[in-house]
This record gives C-alpha cells, sequence and structure tokens, in this order.
DNA sequence: ACAACTTTCCGAAACGTTTTGGAAATAATT
DNA sequence: AATTATTTCCAAAACGTTTCGGAAAGTTGT
C-alpha cells in the first residue's frame, strides 16, 4: 500500500543502501545519482516510515515530560517553555500526567523497560531512592525541572535566596510577625523546593533576630482554597501576622480573598507576598518572586538535547550531572506595603 | 542485550509464537504452558518493545493533538481534559504545538504521508479546503475540537447561543450601547467561533431593536493588551458604551485595566462581560459565559477513542461525523450591573 | 596497460514483534 | 483401533528501515 524505499530505489535504478544514504544526507553517494534518488522520492511521493526507522536506530525522536500537570499554573508556564522549545527540535514532546504515586511507578517502569523515548524531563519529580539507580543504570538522558538530585543534571530555581528576599523584604518594611504558607505535593512526592524556600526565610528571620513562631506556619495545597484557608488560620489568631508569604502565587490569592472576606485592606491592613510570577500575579498586582519559567523550560529542553547528542559522540564517558541555578528577583506591586503603626483613634 | 521474545520462549520451552499469544491474551492456550510462559516473562523481567510490535500492528498507541498553545488560558483548560483522559486510557498523548500555518501545514504532512499517531485531535485548527479531502483519504480518525467541519466529528461550544446570552443579559439590565470586542488567531486560520460570537450579538440586537454601531466592534488578539487597547478606543469614542462584551475573559480582564486607567468604576460605569469561564474570570469576579472546558478535553478523547475503535472492528463502514455541541452558560458575578441612569449632579 | 587506491554502490542481514499455514498433540466419534 | 475433529503449538514470513562487508567503478601512479 504505502510506498517503500524498495520503490523508490527500483524508479531510481539503484539499491535501496543508496536511499538510505541520500535519506541521511550521508557522504558517499555521487552528485548525480542523488539527483535520480531525490526525484524519483518527490515523484513517488515518498517518506520514510519512522518506526521502522527506530526499528533500527534505537531511537524515537521524542522527548517525554512526566509532570504533575493539573496542578498548578507554574506548572503549564513552563510546559510552555517545554512544548515551544520542542516544537522547534525535530523532537515531538509527550506529556505523561502523573498524579499520584501509582502512575509514577507505572510511567518509570514503562520508560524504563523499553526505550520509548530518547530523553526524559522529570519535572517536579526527583526520583527517590528506589528510582534513582534503575534510572542511572538505564542510561536514558534526563533532566529534572524544578527538582534536584546529584544524578542527573538539574535545573533549579534558587528557592533559598527567593524565601529569603522575599521576607527580608518584608522585614525591611518594618514587619515582624510574618506567616508563611508552604505548599505540599499530593502523593507525597518529595518536594525539596518548600524545604528550600523554609530555610530561607528562617535565615532572613534568623539575621533580623525575629523568633519563628510555628503557629505561623502551614503547608497546603498549591491552590487558592489552601491559602484561603491558611491564612483564615492566620488572621484569627490573637497576634495575627502584619503580612503573609505564601510558597506560591496561586496561594496567596487565597491569602487575598480570605484578606477580603474579614475586611483588611491589602496592604495597608496586611502585606501578601507570593511566590511564581504566574500572569495572574501581574493581573492582580500581587508583589512576588519571580521566576524565569519559560525560560525553565527552554532550557530544559536544551541541556536533554545536549545530552543526547553526547550520548552519540562518545559513548561511554558520559558528562556530569551539572546542577543549573536560575535565579529569582523580587517584582513588588501593590499588596506590600511598610507596616502601619496601630493607633488606638486609627 | 534487551531480553526478546525468543529468550522468553526459550526459557519456556515454547516458540515465539505462543509467548505472543499469551502476550496478547489471545486464546488458544493451555493453562499450563500460559503459567510456563508467564513465570518465564517474570524470570526474565521481560517488556515486549513496542516499536516492533507497531512495526507489524500498524497501531501506535498514541494520540496526537494539534493546538494552538501559547495562545489562550481556554486552550490549556481544555487540555487538561485531554491530558487526563489519555492518562486514564492506554494511549500517550503527543502535543503539536502549532504557532502560525507554516508550522500547521508543516505537521498536517507530517501526520498524513506516514501514520504516527492512531488518532488526532484538531484543537482550534479546522482543516482548510485544501487540507480537508487529505484528511478523508487518509483515513485517520480525527475530532475537531473548538473547530468545525461537516466532514469530521467536531465538538463545539454553543458559541451563537452563548453571546446571545450574554448580549441579551446586557440588554435585559438596560444597557444599548454595547461594545463588542472579538477575537481574531494569529496566521489566520479559520476561526468561525468569532463569527458565531457576532451572529449571537445580532440576533440579540435585533429582537431588542438596537441598531448595530460598527464602531463599537473590534477584533483583537487573544490576550489582555488586545482588550484593553480595543477598550481604551472605544470608551474614548464620543458616545462611549454602557458595556463591553468581550469574546474571552482575559480580554475582558484587558478591558478592566482600561476602565480602571480611565478611572472608570466596574459595573457602575461599565458593565464587562467575558466568555470562557476561565479560573481568572473567577477570582477577578468577571461576569461570563462559561464553557465545560474540562469536559470538552474530555468527550473529544472519548469520541476519537471510539472511532478508532470502531475503525478496527468494520474495515469500512465507518460512523458518520458527528456534530457534538455543548451548552455554555452565564455566569453572573461582579463586573455587570444594570445601567445607571446618568444625572448631571452626580 | 597494469597495479594500487579511492570512491561509489549493491544487497543481504538485522532489528523484535505478530501473523499464519500447517503440523503435532489431544479428544471425540465410530 | 482407526478415523475424524479439535486444541494447541511451532516456526517461517512479513513489517520497512539502516548497516555493513565487499564488489564494481573510477582515479592515480608507474
Amino acid at each position: 500500500m504505502a510506498v517503500t524505499i524498495y520503490d523508490v530505489a527500483r524508479a531510481a535504478g539503484v539499491g535501496v543502501g543508496t536511499v538510505s544514504r541520500v535519506l541521511n544526507k550521508s557522504e558517499a553517494v555521487k552528485d548525480t545519482t542523488r539527483e535520480k534518488v531525490l526525484s524519483a522520492i518527490d515523484r513517488l511521493n515518498y517518506a520514510p516510515d519512522p518506526i521502522a526507522r527506530t526499528m533500527i536506530t534505537r531511537r524515537t525522536g521524542v522527548l517525554g515530560v512526566l509532570i504533575p500537570f493539573v496542578t498548578r499554573a507554574f506548572s503549564v508556564e513552563v510546559l510552555r517553555g517545554l512544548v515551544n522549545s520542542a516544537t522547534n527540535s525535530d523532537y515531538e514532546l509527550v506529556i505523561y500526567n502523573v498524579e499520584d504515586n501509582e502512575q509514577r511507578t507505572k510511567y518509570f517502569n514503562l520508560l524504563l523497560k523499553r526505550r520509548r523515548v530518547d530523553g526524559l524531563i522529570l519535572f517536579s519529580l526527583p526520583p527517590d531512592e528506589e528510582a534513582t539507580p534503575l534510572f542511572v543504570k538505564s542510561g536514558l538522558p534526563i533532566v529534572l525541572i524544578d527538582a534536584y538530585s546529584p544524578f542527573f543534571t538539574s535545573l533549579v530555581v534558587n528557592n533559598m535566596e527567593g524565601a529569603y528576599m522575599a521576607v527580608n523584604s518584608l522585614i525591611q518594611k518594618g514587619h515582624r510577625r510574618i506567616g508563611f504558607i508552604n505548599g505540599i505535593v499530593e502523593g507525597n512526592f518529595k518536594f525539596n523546593q518548600a524545604n528550600d524556600r523554609l530555610i530561607g526565610l528562617h535565615r532572613a528571620f534568623g539575621e533580623a533576630g525575629i523568633m519563628f513562631d510555628p503557629q505561623l506556619m502551614m503547608a497546603t495545597e498549591w491552590d487558592r482554597a489552601g491559602g484561603r484557608a491558611a491564612a483564615l488560620q492566620f488572621l484569627n489568631l490573637p497576634e495575627p501576622p502584619t503580612a503573609i508569604f505564601a510558597a506560591s502565587d496561586v496561594q496567596a490569592i487565597g491569602v487575598l480573598e480570605a484578606a477580603r472576606s474579614l475586611k483588611l485592606e491589602v496592604p495597608n491592613d496586611l502585606s501578601v507576598m507570593g511566590f511564581d510570577g504566574v500572569e495572574l500575579s501581574e493581573i492582580m498586582e500581587l508583589s512576588t518572586v519571580q521566576q524565569p519559567m519559560h525560560k525553565m523550560g527552554e532550557l530544559g529542553i536544551a541541556k536533554l538535547l545536549e545530552q543526547i547528542e553526547s550520548e552519540q559522540m562518545s559513548p561511554s564517558q558520559i558528562k556530569a550531572p551539572e546542577l543549573i541555578r536560575l535565579d529569582t528577583w523580587l517584582v513588588e506591586r501593590r499588596t506590600t506595603a511598610p507596616l502601619r503603626v496601630k493607633r488606638t483613634e486609627d
């Protein structure tokens, strides 16, 4: 039915090997025969079968992304960068949505037992002690985004520094009671980012000589409801915070909602700071710690391709995993302000 | 290197055909031998090579989605539905990001010349006169989402009705000068939704005996900047509108921004209505026409799978393309209000 | 004109499955 | 016990490429 390389060979009066060679831009084929072959290809409207090709080359032309997708606006933003870059390469991108640990191990096995992809991006999903050796043994090119492991090149944002900047800026504004809403990931994947951000907060607190009050720290889902609930709890404390720092913009929006429901004015009665720099933060004029999300996606693909290339070059000597740390920066908008001194007549 | 079906056959003391048959849950294999084979598979940790398998079955286990991705929040929301459903099927989902006509035709050719996917979802991308015959001839199962063609089962929202409801509700509130900000798609794909929405508006106008003023209609990009620019232009007219209906929530947010910059109060000085029902609309308390976005994604996959199944059942008699029309509904929030009668002393 | 290279090309082998025609084993029937 | 029908299984063929060893053609040097 479909036209094969044999048809082309016959039409051009050459052997199949020769057709294959012009297809793969190999040297060692005379210009005149190359012409013949090309014209035959054109005449027959031939396109090589990618399946048969990978059958022997063992290369699929596919990049995989494992991503807890539905969860966060942040992920979507990075995903755009990934999709963009992949489109401009010759690779296809397949998205594996992982929502729980079951799916996670399912895909881990799926992708490792047989080569379905030429490279893999693990998004917010560091492989655990069990999975790590399997991945390294497989030799599959892998890059981690928004996750860290010493065994794979990892692309992270300076979470500690970002949190430090955020909290510090709040402190500089005179705030001393600062609530922190951290994020968890459902399914209990390890998620070090959360810890790093907490550490950043502690550093800022330490430098300013502020005692950490466990009542002012809470981990919730990465959504508005989580942020809202935590904020409500904080603000109903006998000694409520005057500023709240959330580990994501979306949670911060929840804080805004909580404040509104309590008739608290932002930023006068309460400063709120987010994390991520999603488009939503701009619209809501939310102060936040900006992550270079598109860049993370693009760089992720670039590093992965680099790894795939090098794999072919020198089979054995694989480059050591890199740790790439991208900078965040503070974007102060309208939800943070200097602490207003309370007056009785106010 | 990798363990093949021959290894399993040898280990189990059977022929490869038998192994293949137990793999494919075929009948005609004695329980005792099935046991032998299964244990050998387990012992050798064997997994069949998907590539070799598609080589002969011609089925890839992959669903493709062509989508102008980066453009709209709406697309992302539907994409979630797609990814979700695909995850629960045995198919993988590959995303083809198409940003311009060049990419569009590139992928059209890529996917048609050789079978790379078992089915295709065309998102907001109706095939034109040129492409349509190629697609039908290819026999590839296809469903259109947010696009319509008589040749393929199409999943659309009742755009006309939705726009009618939106405009009508504005009219019921006393508005008579209503601006309409339509959307365009870069790359000039055909995009009938836009027209349908315009028709809905005309119908509402007609019923209310309102003259359509071309000055109050403008098509922009599907983004905030577009909405803002259009709104600014409308509002600087000698006789500005008292309500604006935008073809997407994001554009409507742009309208909100324009209003704020002109010190216009929403909804008292200006009513604004969006379209889509993206999460953002909820956060911004924007009145809007809600589309069942997740459902669109899920239904899209379901219909595609259905088509793929039926393709195998009865090779020739293919089901006629369906036109599935999903309902929208009005969600009135805080950006729409009855027209305030202007008073001089106000 | 012949040897010795170099370039160009041919076509069989290989990749790892599923499919299939028919053989072998087993069960049923006479 | 012999024949027939039914399961169960084997192994070759096929899918459409790339690779590779070696043959053919072309080039250069003597």
